[in-house]
Order: structure tokens, then sequence, then C-alpha cells
RNA sequence: GGGCGUGUAGCCUAGCCAGGACAAGGCGGCAGCCUCCUAAGCUGUAGAUCAAGGGUUCGAAUCCCUUCACGCCCGCCA
């Protein structure tokens, strides 16, 4: 729809700069695809602002140019323009009715909300290590990638989205030497992995000559002793499945897990070895294997191999990501900041290798009041305890506004309510900010937030619902500045996942979302439908039956539940 | 010490990558709106030397340099 509409402006445009003889200067905008500076405004649908660019190279007044572009543009009959106008150096451009009435009745029949991106992605996300519950600094990654996942599928990609187990980083294997020491009570299962890992690490951290026992289970399951590795299996598998009943509470599921363990065990982690030896880089060094980036700007040395043989994190990331690179057209990390100078090695190492390079999305840390979260001094908020105290504000919530409803009902409400605002707070916020979180904000359900959009959904069905059946309608009676403007937003969705699936920015889908609902919101207060006379009621009908289409698919793409009632 | 990121009204945040039309929202404050499709809503109002200083430019929250503050990293951990 709008894209549609960002297409014509540019060859209208475009045709004009011919005629004008105009060449614009090398911009990096030209790299990133907006070389004729479109953006939307609050002054016009699509503004540019290209005349400032060509004022230097034709040494002529910007508004002088925008006049002559002006005169040299030739509207296209079938084109979605209306007008452009000239506003001082500015350009501004307006859809037509005919877009208008279309973009209604694509948005009515609801089949209008993919994308034509073809690519295969593999999104890697989540990936926590295996040795307790997710915490609240852990579905920050959790979200971001699940709602990636989901734009992309929106931009129409095929994407997979997977787990990488950590079964054979320390952290694990202190689990499984736990284990062996202490019983797992009958808590949730992830919760019972870290109560044993919390305890292993204090006696470890009195006893450290025990470490020796954590060494030799790592030594035996690398080398592959089967009755060691039964024992992580079967302390991994465990673990994950609690972690696997918190991600299905926040609506996220993954389509495969690949366990570290696969790539040591098929050879793939001894080819990398190989593969980065032979490029002359790597050095023996007190019997372990390192490999030396500093052409590549990184002072320290990567270590490979430990002087015992045993294979590190970094090494058995190179093997994922090269089978990654094998499998898909497009490959995606969603990573913690920690990660940012590891991330830099693999690309440089797999560039080393000739490996197509993952791109990479990191988001800061979430940090508590009181300092920074820790599994393994057990100091962390963990997403269950956190799901089950924005539930139960949710259900005081609803209790307090719908009290004739019954009990079954309330429970649901607050459900789909308390998981909406707990995805909708993580994802608002760009990833490349640190927070800090916050129990009061956590817990308010206002503007900023996911019940504010799930409400306008909800109130939208309920027009629908008491309408019923409402036959045919004429699209060319909404010309009410909140009906237009309605309409142009939901135009704007496959804008709105397209950058956001471009640019991996998943916060830009959640500013559409909230503006969307605000902009619905609106329409409700000004506009009567139930009530309107005849031909005007179907229309808005058709309108608001636009406008839930667009807010379901836009609260499904975040994953969100778009409740019906509320 | 070095690297990366962040710093926008009392609080939380968008805008920064591709510099341009009055710096945009939410919370909190103040003032209004439910005999009318769900008030988890709508309207109005007050509140900002865009961390500080310098530079580039016709024009800087946005680009460059310096300083300060905060976060993360600099392990034969992950």
């Amino acid at each position: 729809m709008f894209l549609d509409f960002w297409r014509d402006v540019e060859s209208l445009l475009r045709d004009a700069m011919d005629r004008c003889g105009f060449v614009l200067p090398e911009t990096d905008a030209r790299i990133n695809g907006n070389e004729l500076l479109l953006e939307t405004s609050p002054h016009a649908d699509l503004a540019s602002t290209i005349s400032f660019r060509l004022a230097p190279v034709l040494k002529k007044n910007p508004a002088k140019i925008s006049q002559e572009l002006l005169e040299a543009m030739v509207l296209d009959e079938n084109s979605t323009v209306d007008r452009a106008e000239a506003m001082g150096p500015y350009l501004n451009f307006y859809a037509n009715r005919r877009f208008l009435e279309s973009a209604v009745l694509e948005a009515e029949g609801d089949g209008c909300w993919t994308g034509s991106m073809t690519e295969r992605v593999i999104v890697e996300h989540t990936s926590a290590n295996p040795n307790g519950p997710l915490h609240v600094g852990h579905i920050r990654n959790s979200v971001i990638g699940d709602t990636l996942v989901r734009i992309l599928r929106r931009a129409g990609c095929q994407v997979e989205a997977q787990y990488y187990v950590n079964d054979m980083g320390r952290q694990i294997a202190i689990v499984v030497w736990g284990c062996g020491r202490y019983p797992l009570d009958d808590s949730k299962p992830d919760h019972a992995i870290a109560k044993v890992y919390i305890q292993a690490n204090k006696d470890l951290a009195a006893e450290p000559e025990l470490k020796v026992g954590v060494d030799r289970l790592m030594q035996l399951y690398e080398s592959g002793d089967s009755e060691t590795a039964a024992k992580f299996k079967s302390a991994v598998d465990y673990a994950l499945s609690g972690i696997e009943d918190t991600l299905r509470r926040l609506n996220i599921s993954h389509d495969s897990y690949r366990w570290e363990g696969e790539f040591v065990r098929d050879g793939s982690t001894a080819k990398v070895f190989e593969a980065l030896e032979s490029t002359g880089l790597t050095e023996w060094e007190g019997g372990a294997l390192q490999l030396d980036l500093s052409d590549q700007g990184f002072e320290k040395k990567l270590v490979l191999k430990r002087s015992d043989g045993t294979s590190l994190y970094t090494t058995r990331d190179l093997a994922y990501h090269q089978w990654k690179a094998e499998n898909s057209d497009r490959m995606i990390d969603v990573l913690g900041a920690d990660h940012k100078l590891i991330s830099g090695q693999l690309k440089a190492a797999l560039r080393l290798m000739g490996v197509r390079e993952p791109e990479i999305v990191i988001f800061e840390f979430v940090s508590l009041p009181t300092g920074s979260m820790s599994t393994r001094k057990g100091k962390f908020i963990s997403t269950d305890e956190l799901l089950d105290e924005v539930e139960a504000q949710a259900y005081r919530e609803v209790t307090a506004r719908r009290p004739e409803e019954v009990e079954e009902f309330r429970r649901a409400v607050a459900k789909d309510v308390a998981l909406g605002a707990v995805r909708y707070d993580v994802v608002k916020v760009s990833p490349d900010k640190a927070t800090t979180f916050d129990w009061k904000a956590a817990l308010d359900f206002e503007k900023l937030s996911a019940p504010f959009i799930q409400y306008s959904h909800a109130r939208a069905c309920s027009i629908l619902d008491k309408a019923g059946d409402f036959g045919e309608f004429d699209p060319r009676l909404l010309t009410g500045s909140e009906e237009i403007d309605l309409i142009k937003k939901i135009s704007q969705f496959d804008l709105a996942v397209e950058l956001a699936a471009r640019e991996l920015k998943p916060h830009l889908l959640a500013t559409y979302a909230r503006e969307l609902a605000e902009i619905f919101n609106q329409f409700y207060r000004s506009s009567p439908v139930l009530d309107a006379e005849p031909g005007i009621r179907e229309a808005r009908l058709a309108l608001v039956k636009a406008a839930r289409n667009c807010l379901r698919a836009t609260l499904e793409t975040l994953g969100i539940p778009a409740l019906e009632s509320m």
C-alpha cells in the first residue's frame, strides 16, 4: 500500500530531475537506498529535502530548485499521487483518493499484510545457558528475537528460529557436577536446576580444589564418554523444559534447537581448527591453540583450544555459524552487550575462513535497582515471577473494570494483557539503551503499553460484533479528517514492517502500533459508526474492519494477543 | 589504561545511521469530557540551555574533536 505510493513519488521526482538535468551528488543516502531523501512528515504524506542536496551542486537557491522540479513534474494517470507542492525548499507529496479508497478495500479484505521478501533467514535468539530460569534480562533477548522472527515472516521471509544450546560450557559442567552432589527438588525444572547450580558454585568457591571434578566432567563429555553424555543430556533437557514453559507463556517458540555438542561430535569443530591453522595466523602457546587477530584490530589473541585439548565456546560457535551460512541467505544473532567483543572476533575469524558473517543485533543490559543480575549468585528476578506479578495486577484491573464478567473471562484476559504488557514494555525501547527494571512501570497499563493497543482492537471488535454483516460500502464517503488520518496510518503498515525488517529494529513496529491505536481512538471518539446515517454507516463499518484487521496483524507481528473483548 | 554503547522536561522514552519546516510521546502535575459504539479512552495546559565545551555547515539533538557521567567488555568463562 504505502510502499506503492512511495515508489510513485520516487519515479515522479526522478523523472522531474531527469527533465531538469539535475544530477545528485554522491551521498550516504545513496548507499542506504533513499537517495531522494523522502520521509513521512506532519506536513504531507511524503516530503523530500532533495533540493537542499542539489543546491550546492547547482549553485541555486533550494526553494528555486523545488519550484523548477515541481514545474517539471508530470502526473501519471495511474499514479497514486494526487499532487505535489513546493513549500519553500521542501517538496510535499499527497496521496490521491483512489489510493486511500483502495487502501480501505485491501485492508477490509484482510489479505494485504504480507510483504514480498523471500530470503531464508535463521534467527538465533535466547540461547540462555541451561543453568537456571530465564530472568528479566533474558527476556529482552527473547522478545527482541521473537519479534524479529515475526517481523521477517510478515515481510515475507522464510524464517527459522533457533536456540543454540550451550551443553558444553563450564557452567553446564558445574550443573552436572552439582546434580551429582544434591538432589533436584520438585520446583519448576529450571528453578530446581538453578538451586543446584547456585549451591555448587558456593561449594566451589569455598573449596577451589573441587574444580578438578568439573574439569574432569568437561573432558569426559568432550571425548564422547557415553555415561557422561547421558548425564549432560538429562540435566540440559530438564532445564530446557522449564525454559520452554516460560517462553510459551511469552508466546515464543523455537523451530529448532542446535546443541553445541553436535558440532564437536560431527567433526566440524575440528575442521574449524584446520581451516584457521591454514591461515598461518595460529600459534601454540602453553599447549593452547591461539589465533592472532591483530590485523583485524583485536589486541588479544583468541584462544581456540585449551591446553587440555577441549574446545571453547567461540570455536564451537564458529562451526555453528559455518553451518548456518550454508543453510540460509541471511543469519541474525540476537546477543547481549557482553558479547560485543567476542562477536567481533567471531566475525573476523569467519572472514578469515571465507564464511559469510552473521548480522548481529546487540541489546544493552537490564539491571535491577540494586545492581546487575547474576544467575550464579542467585541474584535475579525470574521471568516467571514477573509474569505472575503482572498477571495478578492485570487480574485486579480487569476485575475492577468488568466486575460482571465470569472469573474464567477475567483470568483469560489478565493472562493476555500481562503477556502483551511484558512484551511491549521490552520491545518499545531501542535495544541499545541500557535499562533498569522497575516494578511500577512493569505494572502500569496506560497509554504507552500493550493494553492500550489491545483495547483499541477490542473496541473495533465490539462495534463490528454489534453491527453484524453490513454488506456493500462506498469508501468514497470517508472524507472526514479523522477517517483520512486513520486510512493513511493503516496504509503505512507495509512501510513499518519493511523498515523494521530491513534495519532489524523491532521497536519501529512498536511505535507504529501505538500510533495506529491512538489514531483509531481519535476516530472512535469523533465519528459515530453504528448510529451514523445509512451509507456513512457502512463506509465507517468497513473502515473499522480495516482498522481491526490492521491492529490484529500488527499485534500478531508483535506477538501480542489481539483480544476481542477485555 | 584501551574498545564499544548510552546521556533529550521531575521520571521513562522516540528522533541521531542518510543534518533542514515549531525537539515528538508516555508517566507524574494542573483543567475539562461517561443519560452517547468498552473512560485500559479523549481534549486542553504547564514543563527542555537535546550532558558540557569547541568545530564543520546557509542550517546541528543529528556529523567531527575534547571533557564529564553511567553501562558493558578487555578469561585456556559463556
